[in-house]
DNA sequence: TCAAAATCAGTAATTATTATCAAATTTATC
DNA sequence: GATAAATTTGATAATAATTACTGATTTTGA
């Protein structure tokens, strides 16, 4: 995959980024380095960069889009409260792996892989109530 | 919770369905029988019956929002040739819980719920291929 | 170096969803 | 059952997120 340098900026903003932003937060950003850049710009290298697997789409709290420069195996924690995207490790290595193999068990299609979300109230937001 | 002609009819047509209809799926079927329903008040109503906990809102393939009337614990299952929502169940009862404890363990915010969703092909499209 | 391919910025269009509000319906009270 | 209060509706307008389009610019590869 060709890197342009609106393409690498995107992907080197979401690898130094460990929250999860929206095409919006990567777009207003960019522009302080990249002024020219439009929003079409943004959506389309996310679109490129996540068909290509080098991104993952993560689901925010209220339906909204976001993203993630992290492919390996983890799973994603949304809060009720801020809506914050955060990463949630399973203790065990592979255990998303055995329960896609638990889940394939018994279903007629095929499993390639998943996609776990713990909802509840983050660290933060448990504080201040 | 009240319910209107339109929000029982809204009720029954998703616990009659076993796939998983989106907003604008619930409008065109129910404008059969009710011509004068509104789009908004599906949406409204689709909202109102989430956030009192007798619907479930489930994530499509491209982000689209579907619903469902089974509240009961479950997954889902994802076809990325089709898109087709399907329930999935882990074989072990119970299990979605352990892996929710699991997942407790060592994150500092407090899980209070668990989404899961697999990935593949369904067996209708694998059939085809 | 230069032509072909890829990508861009800017804008328009599209889609999904929510907000608004007067009219209609439903509920609660007598 | 009548009726006032509260809720919900349908219709429309507004908003937000995303995609499509296009001519210009940049990048790639021979």
């Amino acid at each position: 995959m060709n890197y342009s340098r609106q393409r690498q900026a995107i992907m080197d903003f979401l690898c130094d980024r460990k929250d999860h932003p929206t095409a919006d937060t990567v777009y207003r950003n960019l522009r302080k380095t990249i002024p020219s850049i439009s929003l079409g710009t943004v959506y389309r290298n996310l679109n490129l960069l996540a068909e290509h697997g080098s991104i993952r789409r993560v689901r925010g709290i209220d339906g909204s889009e976001h993203f993630d420069a992290d492919t390996t195996d983890h799973q994603h924690f949304i809060c009720r409260c801020c809506g914050i995207v955060e990463d949630i490790l399973l203790p065990e290595r592979q255990m998303s792996e055995i329960i896609r193999q638990e889940a394939q068990k018994g279903f007629a299609g095929i499993i390639e892989t998943s996609d776990f979300y713990f909802l509840g109230v983050c660290c933060s937001c448990y504080k201040k109530q």
